[in-house]
RNA sequence: UCCUCGGUAGCUCAGUGGUAGAGCGAUCGACUGUUAAUCGAUUGGUCGCAAGUUCGAAUCUUGCCCGGGGAGCCA
């Protein structure tokens, strides 16, 4: 077990001390009496210089084992550096070599790759500079998110994966199935009979927490979601991903004001945190990925996010000039390139988008009082796009029932989510944030796939 | 799923009808308190797969597979 991690010995090693190093081998610099090896071990961006001198045992043979990928273990007395790079180092006494790695094959090497070559060899790319800062910055992100909830009182509520419902029409599902494909049982009508099935009816992967989490916050107020969702979607691009985990945050007694107030207070706090936990990685992306990933979160940080209803949007859009590939008019959805348009030519910041058309948005958004619109906020990021996706919730029971109905679904199917509003129905808002999109933005990494460990996309699934 | 660009050495790429190339990596050597070390030499190929055109195809044609970027769907 690792005690005593590279991170801890950079900053806080004295020289004089004595330290244990455990990691793998970035690369080696031989000289005649002596080698120079870097040493990783995912704590930190950095690198720990290790000095290994020819009087330490078995110098010849570990010399030889010593190669990029390999895994070692030293003990060793930290000395100050004569040279520049480095505030201390490492001048090994005991070395050993726990597996080698053959540098013939090792696909590693100690030059940047492309990314896309690193997801074909997914199960060691977390070696790399840049996926490793990926996902410490992903970890810190993760732990931002439940600190920010748990000290708001917010109950971490789990919500299945496996589903019956389709909550939203988010998408198309991936099938949970015990039957033999190779000889699935038929009803009279030849359909797939789901009553011979594991749950004796058809079941999912879920596509949102959501519908779940407004039960949990009729009980306890307010209440989050944090895990994974999934969408069998098609999808082919950089934003999308089969697998991802999403945030989907639920509160009685909200309206969608204060449903806002909380979105941009939340991703305001995470920027904070991980600008404060995770400083050399964030520097590193910056440099090397996106130069304006830095003053992208200075500007989430200090600056208030624009606001505007729908409505003046498209009016902004139609008076703007600019040319697009799609039109712009009242009634239609915002396409991509009108979103970035608002955020990344007008703003220049994340915009909060109100109170959308009530024909393009879901049945469980809250009519407004003009019966046009419906009480929905999207928050649009530059580069990104949709990063969060909310509304205050219909509690009214007519209404619902109503919405239902409009939009092709059977309220039976929704009977308990319907109960919610029959007994002790109170105003209530939520939000939904793609965590991988949040990892991205911040990161400047512009696919998603390089911001999950183990992506699942439509062909991609061998790691 | 649609549009578009691409697939040549382990990696990044050049090569557009006539003997398969470079840089990096790796290997060997030299040199050096080095820092993606440096210098020299060596090594390295089913040109994505299949069919076709041609005296001759990495190069032209067709189909398929895979990847990037953009779009749609969405988070």
């Amino acid at each position: 077990m690792i005690t005593n991690y590279i991170a801890a010995i950079l900053r806080g090693g004295n020289p004089g001390d004595t330290v244990t190093v455990k990691g793998w081998i970035r690369s080696k610099r031989e000289a005649k009496e002596f080698a120079f090896v870097d040493i990783n071990d995912g704590s930190c961006m950095a690198n720990i210089q290790v000095v290994i001198d020819k009087d330490v045992p078995d110098y010849a043979t570990i010399l030889k084992q010593i190669n990029t990928g390999a895994s070692i273990e030293l003990t060793g007395e930290l000395v100050e550096s004569p040279a520049k790079g480095q505030r201390v180092e490492v001048k090994a006494s005991q070395v050993k070599i726990h597996g080698e790695a053959d540098p013939e094959t090792y696909p590693l090497q100690k030059k940047r790759h492309s990314f896309e070559f690193l997801r074909d060899i997914g199960h060691l790319r977390s070696r790399t500079n840049t996926l490793s800062a990926v996902f410490r910055v992903r970890n810190a992100c993760s732990a931002a998110v439940h600190q920010f909830f748990q000290e708001r009182g917010f109950l971490w509520v789990h919500t299945p994966i496996i589903s019956a419902s389709d909550c939203e029409g988010a998408g198309e599902m991936f099938n949970v199935t015990t039957l033999n494909l190779k000889n699935v049982p038929l009803t009279p009508e030849k359909e797939i009979d789901y009553s011979k099935d594991f749950f004796g009816k058809a079941a999912y992967l879920t596509v949102s927490g959501q519908l779940e989490a407004e039960v949990m916050a009729m009980a306890f107020g307010n209440v989050y979601t944090f895990g994974p969702t999934f969408r069998a979607e098609n999808s082919n691009t950089s934003r999308h991903l089969a697998e991802f985990w999403m945030i989907e945050p639920e509160m009685a007694f909200c309206d969608l004001l204060e449903d806002m107030d909380l979105a941009e207070t939340f991703l305001r706090y995470i920027f904070k945190y991980v600008m404060e936990h995770c400083q050399a990685d964030m520097e590193f992306f910056n440099e090397r990925i996106d130069k304006t990933v830095l003053a992208t979160a200075e500007n989430i940080i200090n600056n208030q996010f624009e606001r505007l209803t729908y409505t003046n949007a498209i009016t902004l859009l139609e008076k703007s000039g600019q040319k697009f590939e799609y039109p712009v008019s009242w009634g239609l959805d915002l396409q991509s390139e009108h979103e970035r348009y608002l955020a990344e030519e007008v703003f220049k910041k994340p915009v909060i988008l109100t109170d959308y058309p009530v024909d393009i948005k879901s049945f469980y958004m809250r009519l407004n009082d003009d019966g046009k619109t419906v009480a929905a906020m999207d928050i649009l990021a530059p580069k990104i796009g949709e990063i969060i996706g909310g509304s205050q919730r219909e509690e009214r029971l007519d209404l619902l029932e109503q919405r239902l109905t409009a939009q092709g679904l059977n309220p039976a199917d929704y009977w308990w989510y319907l109960d919610l509003r029959r007994y002790g129905t109170v105003p209530h808002a939520g939000f939904g944030l793609g965590f991988e999109r949040l990892v991205q933005f911040m990161t400047g990494m512009t696919n998603i796939r390089d911001v999950i460990p183990f992506p699942r996309a439509p062909l991609t699934v061998e790691f």
